[in-house]
DNA sequence: GGATCTTGTGTTCATTTGAACTTGCGCCTC
DNA sequence: GAGGCGCAAGTTCAAATGAACACAAGATCC
Protein backbone atom coordinates (compact mmCIF):
# COMPACT_ATOMS: atom_id res chain seq x y z
CA UNK A 1 0.00 0.00 0.00
CA UNK A 2 2.96 2.45 0.91
CA UNK A 3 6.39 2.64 -1.24
CA UNK A 4 9.54 2.56 1.21
CA UNK A 5 9.58 6.22 1.02
CA UNK A 6 6.34 6.70 2.25
CA UNK A 7 6.65 4.86 5.27
CA UNK A 8 10.10 6.55 5.81
CA UNK A 9 8.08 9.46 6.24
CA UNK A 10 4.70 8.39 8.29
CA UNK A 11 7.24 6.93 9.98
CA UNK A 12 9.38 9.72 11.11
CA UNK A 13 6.31 12.10 12.32
CA UNK A 14 5.02 9.29 14.08
CA UNK A 15 8.65 9.16 15.99
CA UNK A 16 8.53 12.75 16.38
CA UNK A 17 5.25 13.13 17.88
CA UNK A 18 5.86 10.62 20.06
CA UNK A 19 9.68 11.33 21.31
CA UNK A 20 9.13 15.26 21.32
CA UNK A 21 4.65 15.38 21.50
CA UNK A 22 5.01 17.90 18.55
CA UNK A 23 4.73 17.05 15.16
CA UNK A 24 7.20 17.90 12.30
CA UNK A 25 6.72 21.00 9.97
CA UNK A 26 7.15 20.25 6.19
CA UNK A 27 10.58 21.91 6.03
CA UNK A 28 12.01 20.08 9.69
CA UNK A 29 10.65 16.92 7.17
CA UNK A 30 12.83 18.03 4.42
CA UNK A 31 15.98 18.66 6.40
CA UNK A 32 15.96 15.45 8.55
CA UNK A 33 15.57 13.31 4.64
CA UNK A 34 18.24 16.09 3.72
CA UNK A 35 15.42 16.99 0.70
CA UNK A 36 16.64 20.09 -1.00
CA UNK A 37 13.67 20.80 -1.78
CA UNK A 38 10.04 21.04 0.62
CA UNK A 39 8.08 20.42 -2.01
CA UNK A 40 9.36 16.44 -1.80
CA UNK A 41 7.67 16.36 1.34
CA UNK A 42 4.35 18.07 0.43
CA UNK A 43 4.35 15.22 -2.34
CA UNK A 44 4.59 12.71 0.48
CA UNK A 45 2.09 14.39 2.68
CA UNK A 46 0.08 14.55 -0.68
CA UNK A 47 -0.02 10.87 -1.31
CA UNK A 48 0.09 9.69 2.60
CA UNK A 49 -3.28 11.90 2.82
CA UNK A 50 -4.71 10.41 -0.48
CA UNK A 51 -4.00 6.82 1.19
CA UNK A 52 -5.79 7.32 3.73
CA UNK A 53 -2.57 7.05 6.56
CA UNK A 54 -2.98 10.97 7.57
CA UNK A 55 -5.23 13.44 7.90
CA UNK A 56 -4.34 17.47 7.08
CA UNK A 57 -5.82 20.49 8.44
CA UNK A 58 -5.32 22.69 5.68
CA UNK A 59 -3.50 26.21 6.41
CA UNK A 60 -2.67 24.91 10.14
CA UNK A 61 1.08 24.77 10.80
CA UNK A 62 1.92 21.62 12.40
CA UNK A 63 -1.62 19.89 11.82
CA UNK A 64 -0.68 16.33 10.76
CA UNK A 65 -2.75 13.84 12.75
CA UNK A 66 -1.38 10.02 12.35
CA UNK A 67 -3.25 7.41 13.04
CA UNK A 68 -1.10 6.93 16.14
CA UNK A 69 -2.83 9.87 17.61
CA UNK A 70 -5.90 9.33 16.58
CA UNK A 71 -6.99 5.92 16.14
CA UNK A 72 -4.26 4.45 18.67
CA UNK A 73 -4.62 6.01 21.66
CA UNK A 74 -8.14 5.92 23.01
CA UNK A 75 -9.54 7.63 25.88
CA UNK A 76 -11.97 5.85 27.58
CA UNK A 77 -14.07 6.89 30.64
CA UNK A 78 -14.43 5.12 33.46
CA UNK A 79 -17.95 4.62 35.01
CA UNK A 80 -18.91 3.48 38.35
CA UNK A 81 -21.91 2.42 38.02
CA UNK A 82 -24.22 2.76 34.42
CA UNK A 83 -27.30 4.52 35.69
CA UNK A 84 -30.68 3.23 33.79
CA UNK A 85 -29.45 3.35 29.55
CA UNK A 86 -26.76 4.27 28.28
CA UNK A 87 -28.52 7.89 27.66
CA UNK A 88 -27.69 8.13 31.90
CA UNK A 89 -24.23 8.61 30.45
CA UNK A 90 -23.03 11.73 31.71
CA UNK A 91 -19.72 13.37 32.37
CA UNK A 92 -21.08 13.51 35.88
CA UNK A 93 -20.73 9.94 36.71
CA UNK A 94 -17.37 9.27 34.80
CA UNK A 95 -14.95 8.28 37.47
CA UNK A 96 -11.77 9.11 35.40
CA UNK A 97 -10.16 8.20 32.14
CA UNK A 98 -8.04 5.01 30.73
CA UNK A 99 -5.83 6.07 28.14
CA UNK A 100 -4.40 3.41 25.75
CA UNK A 101 -3.96 1.60 22.79
CA UNK A 102 -6.70 1.04 20.77
CA UNK A 103 -4.89 -1.94 19.61
CA UNK A 104 -5.12 -3.16 23.28
CA UNK A 105 -8.68 -3.20 23.34
CA UNK A 106 -8.95 -3.96 19.91
CA UNK A 107 -11.27 -1.17 19.56
CA UNK A 108 -12.74 -0.27 16.36
CA UNK A 109 -12.50 3.59 15.34
CA UNK A 110 -16.55 3.62 15.30
CA UNK A 111 -17.47 1.75 18.18
CA UNK A 112 -18.51 3.05 21.95
CA UNK A 113 -16.05 2.03 24.01
CA UNK A 114 -16.53 2.85 27.77
CA UNK A 115 -14.91 1.28 31.16
CA UNK A 116 -16.61 0.16 34.74
CA UNK A 117 -15.17 -0.29 37.78
CA UNK A 118 -15.76 -3.93 39.04
CA UNK A 119 -17.79 -4.40 42.40
CA UNK A 120 -17.69 -7.61 44.15
CA UNK A 121 -16.43 -11.07 43.58
CA UNK A 122 -19.42 -12.67 41.30
CA UNK A 123 -16.52 -13.28 38.35
CA UNK A 124 -13.75 -14.50 40.31
CA UNK A 125 -13.48 -17.87 38.71
CA UNK A 126 -13.21 -15.73 35.19
CA UNK A 127 -10.29 -13.94 36.75
CA UNK A 128 -12.08 -10.85 37.07
CA UNK A 129 -11.47 -9.25 40.67
CA UNK A 130 -13.04 -6.58 42.87
CA UNK A 131 -11.95 -2.88 41.86
CA UNK A 132 -10.83 -4.54 38.30
CA UNK A 133 -11.86 -1.84 35.12
CA UNK A 134 -13.31 -3.67 32.40
CA UNK A 135 -13.28 -1.93 29.20
CA UNK A 136 -16.50 -2.78 27.11
CA UNK A 137 -17.62 -1.74 23.48
CA UNK A 138 -21.51 -0.61 23.00
CA UNK A 139 -22.20 -3.49 20.92
CA UNK A 140 -25.36 -5.25 19.13
CA UNK A 141 -24.29 -8.74 18.72
CA UNK A 142 -23.83 -10.51 21.89
CA UNK A 143 -22.21 -13.87 21.52
CA UNK A 144 -22.84 -16.64 23.81
CA UNK A 145 -20.10 -16.96 26.64
CA UNK A 146 -19.19 -12.96 26.11
CA UNK A 147 -18.50 -11.20 29.18
CA UNK A 148 -21.28 -8.62 29.23
CA UNK A 149 -22.82 -5.60 31.58
CA UNK A 150 -25.96 -5.76 31.97
CA UNK A 151 -29.22 -3.84 33.55
CA UNK A 152 -30.54 -5.57 36.43
CA UNK A 153 -32.97 -3.85 38.73
CA UNK A 154 -31.89 -0.80 38.05
CA UNK A 155 -28.16 -1.93 38.58
CA UNK A 156 -25.41 -2.79 36.18
CA UNK A 157 -23.61 -6.10 36.75
CA UNK A 158 -20.94 -7.70 34.96
CA UNK A 159 -21.86 -11.51 33.91
CA UNK A 160 -21.84 -13.82 31.45
CA UNK A 161 -24.30 -14.14 28.94
CA UNK A 162 -25.45 -17.44 28.23
CA UNK A 163 -27.76 -19.01 25.78
CA UNK A 164 -29.04 -22.08 27.01
CA UNK A 165 -32.12 -24.12 23.96
CA UNK A 166 -32.30 -20.89 23.20
CA UNK A 167 -32.91 -18.87 26.73
CA UNK A 168 -30.86 -16.28 27.16
CA UNK A 169 -29.35 -15.65 31.04
CA UNK A 170 -26.78 -14.26 32.81
CA UNK A 171 -23.94 -16.42 34.76
CA UNK A 172 -21.99 -15.70 37.37
CA UNK A 173 -18.60 -16.74 37.47
CA UNK A 174 -18.81 -17.88 41.14
CA UNK A 175 -20.67 -20.85 42.71
CA UNK A 176 -21.60 -18.21 45.55
CA UNK A 177 -23.52 -16.46 43.07
CA UNK A 178 -26.86 -17.01 41.90
CA UNK A 179 -26.98 -17.19 37.95
CA UNK A 180 -29.93 -14.50 36.75
CA UNK A 181 -32.54 -15.10 34.83
CA UNK A 182 -34.26 -12.27 33.30
CA UNK A 183 -37.74 -12.03 34.26
CA UNK A 184 -38.24 -9.55 30.88
CA UNK A 185 -35.75 -8.26 28.80
CA UNK A 186 -32.43 -8.38 29.34
CA UNK A 187 -30.50 -4.85 28.86
CA UNK A 188 -26.95 -5.64 27.23
CA UNK A 189 -25.02 -2.29 27.85
CA UNK A 190 -21.62 -3.40 26.31
CA UNK A 191 -19.25 -6.36 25.77
CA UNK A 192 -16.22 -7.05 27.43
CA UNK A 193 -13.12 -6.56 25.12
CA UNK A 194 -10.65 -5.60 28.01
CA UNK A 195 -9.60 -5.85 31.13
CA UNK A 196 -7.24 -3.27 33.41
CA UNK A 197 -5.90 -4.01 36.77
CA UNK A 198 -4.14 -1.57 38.96
CA UNK A 199 -2.66 -1.33 42.33
CA UNK A 200 -1.05 -5.17 42.55
CA UNK A 201 -0.57 -5.82 45.75
CA UNK A 202 0.11 -9.11 48.00
CA UNK A 203 -4.04 -9.04 49.10
CA UNK A 204 -5.41 -10.59 45.68
CA UNK A 205 -3.75 -14.23 46.16
CA UNK A 206 -6.71 -16.66 45.20
CA UNK A 207 -8.71 -18.16 48.33
CA UNK A 208 -9.11 -21.89 48.35
CA UNK B 1 -1.28 27.52 42.13
CA UNK B 2 -3.02 28.54 39.07
CA UNK B 3 -5.68 31.46 38.68
CA UNK B 4 -8.82 30.75 37.56
CA UNK B 5 -8.73 31.91 33.69
CA UNK B 6 -4.82 30.13 33.55
CA UNK B 7 -6.53 27.20 34.17
CA UNK B 8 -9.07 27.96 31.80
CA UNK B 9 -6.51 28.64 29.29
CA UNK B 10 -4.95 25.05 30.13
CA UNK B 11 -8.23 23.46 30.19
CA UNK B 12 -8.63 24.64 26.67
CA UNK B 13 -5.39 23.50 24.94
CA UNK B 14 -5.67 19.96 26.34
CA UNK B 15 -8.99 20.01 25.76
CA UNK B 16 -8.24 20.76 22.19
CA UNK B 17 -4.86 18.48 21.87
CA UNK B 18 -7.37 15.75 23.06
CA UNK B 19 -10.32 16.26 20.59
CA UNK B 20 -8.56 17.60 17.28
CA UNK B 21 -5.23 16.12 18.13
CA UNK B 22 -3.69 19.48 17.81
CA UNK B 23 -2.17 22.10 19.58
CA UNK B 24 -4.45 25.23 19.28
CA UNK B 25 -2.67 28.27 17.91
CA UNK B 26 -1.78 31.92 20.05
CA UNK B 27 -4.93 32.66 17.63
CA UNK B 28 -7.03 30.02 18.14
CA UNK B 29 -6.99 30.47 21.94
CA UNK B 30 -8.02 34.17 21.63
CA UNK B 31 -10.74 33.87 19.81
CA UNK B 32 -12.39 31.43 21.45
CA UNK B 33 -12.26 33.36 24.87
CA UNK B 34 -13.05 36.43 23.02
CA UNK B 35 -9.94 38.11 23.93
CA UNK B 36 -9.36 41.89 21.22
CA UNK B 37 -5.16 41.06 21.93
CA UNK B 38 -3.43 38.21 20.84
CA UNK B 39 -1.13 39.60 23.77
CA UNK B 40 -3.85 38.07 26.67
CA UNK B 41 -2.90 34.41 25.45
CA UNK B 42 0.77 35.00 25.34
CA UNK B 43 1.02 36.23 28.93
CA UNK B 44 -1.38 33.67 29.79
CA UNK B 45 1.21 30.90 27.96
CA UNK B 46 4.02 32.82 29.90
CA UNK B 47 2.97 32.58 33.45
CA UNK B 48 1.82 28.68 32.80
CA UNK B 49 5.18 28.23 31.30
CA UNK B 50 6.81 29.66 34.23
CA UNK B 51 4.43 28.02 36.76
CA UNK B 52 5.82 24.44 35.30
CA UNK B 53 1.92 23.66 33.56
CA UNK B 54 3.57 23.91 30.23
CA UNK B 55 6.34 23.51 28.31
CA UNK B 56 7.12 25.61 24.87
CA UNK B 57 9.28 25.21 21.79
CA UNK B 58 10.26 28.38 21.20
CA UNK B 59 9.53 30.06 17.55
CA UNK B 60 7.53 26.64 16.54
CA UNK B 61 4.02 26.98 15.44
CA UNK B 62 1.25 24.83 17.76
CA UNK B 63 4.53 23.61 19.92
CA UNK B 64 2.76 23.22 23.47
CA UNK B 65 3.70 20.71 25.29
CA UNK B 66 0.79 19.73 28.13
CA UNK B 67 1.09 17.34 31.29
CA UNK B 68 -1.27 15.04 29.47
CA UNK B 69 0.86 14.45 26.77
CA UNK B 70 3.78 14.55 28.51
CA UNK B 71 3.04 13.11 31.76
CA UNK B 72 -0.35 11.05 32.09
CA UNK B 73 0.27 9.31 28.73
CA UNK B 74 2.92 6.82 29.38
CA UNK B 75 4.63 4.56 26.27
CA UNK B 76 5.64 1.12 27.82
CA UNK B 77 7.39 -1.35 25.86
CA UNK B 78 6.27 -4.71 25.90
CA UNK B 79 8.59 -7.34 26.10
CA UNK B 80 8.04 -11.04 24.83
CA UNK B 81 10.98 -12.11 27.07
CA UNK B 82 13.57 -10.18 29.42
CA UNK B 83 17.05 -11.41 28.20
CA UNK B 84 19.73 -11.77 31.31
CA UNK B 85 19.74 -8.42 32.95
CA UNK B 86 18.41 -5.28 32.17
CA UNK B 87 21.02 -3.80 30.21
CA UNK B 88 20.10 -6.37 27.58
CA UNK B 89 16.60 -4.59 27.17
CA UNK B 90 17.05 -3.51 23.51
CA UNK B 91 14.88 -2.11 21.18
CA UNK B 92 14.77 -5.31 18.77
CA UNK B 93 12.92 -7.22 21.90
CA UNK B 94 10.09 -5.11 22.01
CA UNK B 95 6.68 -6.69 20.69
CA UNK B 96 4.55 -3.29 20.83
CA UNK B 97 3.69 -0.76 23.15
CA UNK B 98 0.77 0.13 26.02
CA UNK B 99 0.16 3.47 26.17
CA UNK B 100 -1.89 4.30 29.26
CA UNK B 101 -2.50 6.68 32.21
CA UNK B 102 0.45 6.92 34.40
CA UNK B 103 -2.19 7.32 36.99
CA UNK B 104 -3.23 4.03 35.98
CA UNK B 105 -0.20 2.02 36.30
CA UNK B 106 0.95 4.57 39.54
CA UNK B 107 4.22 4.84 38.19
CA UNK B 108 6.10 7.37 39.54
CA UNK B 109 8.03 9.12 36.70
CA UNK B 110 11.40 8.47 37.72
CA UNK B 111 10.70 4.64 37.92
CA UNK B 112 11.60 2.61 35.01
CA UNK B 113 8.53 0.68 33.78
CA UNK B 114 7.74 -2.01 31.31
CA UNK B 115 5.51 -4.30 30.48
CA UNK B 116 5.78 -8.25 29.91
CA UNK B 117 3.66 -10.89 27.71
CA UNK B 118 2.42 -13.40 30.41
CA UNK B 119 3.53 -17.45 28.67
CA UNK B 120 1.75 -20.47 30.88
CA UNK B 121 -0.68 -20.73 33.60
CA UNK B 122 1.86 -20.79 36.44
CA UNK B 123 0.18 -17.81 38.21
CA UNK B 124 -3.68 -18.38 37.46
CA UNK B 125 -4.48 -18.52 41.14
CA UNK B 126 -3.46 -14.93 41.07
CA UNK B 127 -5.32 -14.18 38.29
CA UNK B 128 -3.28 -13.73 36.19
CA UNK B 129 -3.74 -15.81 32.20
CA UNK B 130 -2.00 -17.26 29.54
CA UNK B 131 -1.47 -13.71 27.10
CA UNK B 132 -2.15 -11.07 29.76
CA UNK B 133 0.13 -7.83 29.97
CA UNK B 134 2.24 -7.59 33.42
CA UNK B 135 3.41 -3.99 33.75
CA UNK B 136 6.45 -3.87 35.92
CA UNK B 137 8.30 -1.64 37.42
CA UNK B 138 12.04 -1.65 37.85
CA UNK B 139 12.33 -0.95 41.53
CA UNK B 140 14.90 -2.44 44.27
CA UNK B 141 12.49 -2.64 47.32
CA UNK B 142 10.66 -6.03 47.37
CA UNK B 143 8.24 -6.62 49.70
CA UNK B 144 7.01 -10.34 50.44
CA UNK B 145 4.22 -11.15 48.57
CA UNK B 146 5.04 -8.99 45.65
CA UNK B 147 4.36 -10.55 42.28
CA UNK B 148 7.96 -10.15 40.25
CA UNK B 149 9.21 -10.58 37.17
CA UNK B 150 12.66 -12.96 38.24
CA UNK B 151 15.53 -13.90 36.44
CA UNK B 152 15.88 -17.96 36.34
CA UNK B 153 18.25 -20.16 34.19
CA UNK B 154 18.60 -17.57 31.87
CA UNK B 155 14.90 -17.10 31.42
CA UNK B 156 12.87 -14.67 32.79
CA UNK B 157 9.32 -15.99 34.94
CA UNK B 158 6.62 -14.51 36.59
CA UNK B 159 6.30 -15.54 40.17
CA UNK B 160 5.43 -14.35 43.79
CA UNK B 161 8.24 -13.49 45.91
CA UNK B 162 7.81 -15.02 49.58
CA UNK B 163 10.17 -15.06 52.20
CA UNK B 164 9.87 -17.92 54.87
CA UNK B 165 12.27 -17.63 57.47
CA UNK B 166 14.21 -14.93 55.96
CA UNK B 167 14.93 -17.02 53.21
CA UNK B 168 13.45 -15.58 49.79
CA UNK B 169 11.86 -18.06 47.21
CA UNK B 170 9.56 -17.65 44.29
CA UNK B 171 6.06 -19.54 44.71
CA UNK B 172 3.93 -20.13 41.39
CA UNK B 173 0.29 -19.35 41.72
CA UNK B 174 -0.94 -22.84 40.07
CA UNK B 175 -0.17 -26.51 42.43
CA UNK B 176 1.02 -27.93 39.07
CA UNK B 177 3.68 -25.59 39.25
CA UNK B 178 6.69 -26.45 41.54
CA UNK B 179 8.08 -23.19 43.63
CA UNK B 180 11.58 -22.46 42.80
CA UNK B 181 14.17 -22.25 45.72
CA UNK B 182 17.04 -20.34 43.98
CA UNK B 183 20.63 -21.74 43.82
CA UNK B 184 22.80 -19.31 44.29
CA UNK B 185 21.45 -15.35 43.57
CA UNK B 186 17.95 -13.68 42.60
CA UNK B 187 17.87 -11.71 39.97
CA UNK B 188 14.62 -9.79 40.46
CA UNK B 189 13.60 -7.70 37.27
CA UNK B 190 10.78 -5.58 38.11
CA UNK B 191 7.45 -5.78 40.71
CA UNK B 192 4.18 -6.02 39.33
CA UNK B 193 1.90 -2.77 39.73
CA UNK B 194 -0.51 -3.61 37.28
CA UNK B 195 -2.17 -5.71 34.09
CA UNK B 196 -3.34 -5.15 31.16
CA UNK B 197 -5.58 -7.78 29.93
CA UNK B 198 -7.03 -7.53 25.74
CA UNK B 199 -9.11 -9.89 23.47
CA UNK B 200 -11.65 -11.02 26.12
CA UNK B 201 -13.62 -13.98 24.47
CA UNK B 202 -15.53 -17.07 25.94
CA UNK B 203 -12.14 -19.42 26.06
CA UNK B 204 -11.06 -17.91 29.22
CA UNK B 205 -13.21 -19.87 31.68
CA UNK B 206 -11.81 -21.04 34.76
CA UNK B 207 -11.59 -24.99 34.25
CA UNK B 208 -12.29 -27.17 37.63
C1' DG C 1 2.81 55.37 48.40
C1' DG C 2 5.36 51.98 45.90
C1' DA C 3 6.25 47.32 44.22
C1' DT C 4 4.44 43.28 42.14
C1' DC C 5 1.19 40.43 39.86
C1' DT C 6 -2.78 39.45 36.96
C1' DT C 7 -5.52 40.93 33.45
C1' DG C 8 -6.31 43.25 29.20
C1' DT C 9 -5.81 46.25 24.59
C1' DG C 10 -3.35 47.90 20.47
C1' DT C 11 0.29 47.67 17.22
C1' DT C 12 4.12 46.04 14.65
C1' DC C 13 7.77 42.69 13.09
C1' DA C 14 10.25 38.72 11.58
C1' DT C 15 9.76 33.94 10.92
C1' DT C 16 7.65 29.99 10.09
C1' DT C 17 5.00 27.44 7.32
C1' DG C 18 1.70 25.45 4.02
C1' DA C 19 0.90 25.78 -0.66
C1' DA C 20 1.22 26.53 -5.60
C1' DC C 21 3.46 26.85 -9.69
C1' DT C 22 7.36 24.70 -12.95
C1' DT C 23 10.81 21.44 -14.64
C1' DG C 24 13.08 16.99 -14.94
C1' DC C 25 14.14 11.82 -14.63
C1' DG C 26 13.02 6.99 -14.42
C1' DC C 27 9.68 3.19 -14.48
C1' DC C 28 5.63 0.87 -15.77
C1' DT C 29 1.45 0.00 -18.52
C1' DC C 30 -1.49 0.26 -22.32
C1' DG D 1 5.04 6.58 -27.93
C1' DA D 2 1.63 8.54 -24.71
C1' DG D 3 0.11 8.76 -20.20
C1' DG D 4 0.37 8.01 -15.36
C1' DC D 5 2.99 7.67 -11.15
C1' DG D 6 6.83 8.01 -7.84
C1' DC D 7 10.56 10.85 -6.90
C1' DA D 8 13.14 15.18 -6.63
C1' DA D 9 14.65 20.21 -7.25
C1' DG D 10 13.89 25.24 -7.76
C1' DT D 11 11.22 29.36 -6.96
C1' DT D 12 7.75 32.38 -5.15
C1' DC D 13 3.51 33.79 -2.27
C1' DA D 14 0.36 34.58 1.16
C1' DA D 15 -1.11 33.34 5.35
C1' DA D 16 -0.29 31.83 9.88
C1' DT D 17 2.12 32.48 13.87
C1' DG D 18 5.20 33.51 17.85
C1' DA D 19 7.11 37.40 19.84
C1' DA D 20 8.12 42.10 21.35
C1' DC D 21 6.91 46.78 22.94
C1' DA D 22 3.91 50.36 24.94
C1' DC D 23 0.11 51.42 27.86
C1' DA D 24 -3.31 50.84 31.56
C1' DA D 25 -6.66 49.28 35.29
C1' DG D 26 -7.34 46.66 39.34
C1' DA D 27 -5.81 43.80 43.31
C1' DT D 28 -2.67 42.64 46.95
C1' DC D 29 1.19 43.08 49.97
C1' DC D 30 4.74 45.60 52.39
Amino acid sequence: MLTERQQDILGFIQTEQREKGLTPSTREIQKHFGYASQTSVMQYLAALERKGFLDRHARKARALITPVQKVRITDIPIYGQIPAGMAGLTEQSIEGHVSLDARMVNAPKNARTFALRVRGDSMIDAHILDGDIVILEDRKEVQNGDIVAALIDGETTLKRYVTERGRPYLKAENPLFPDLIPARELRIQGVMVSLVRKHIGSTNRRKR
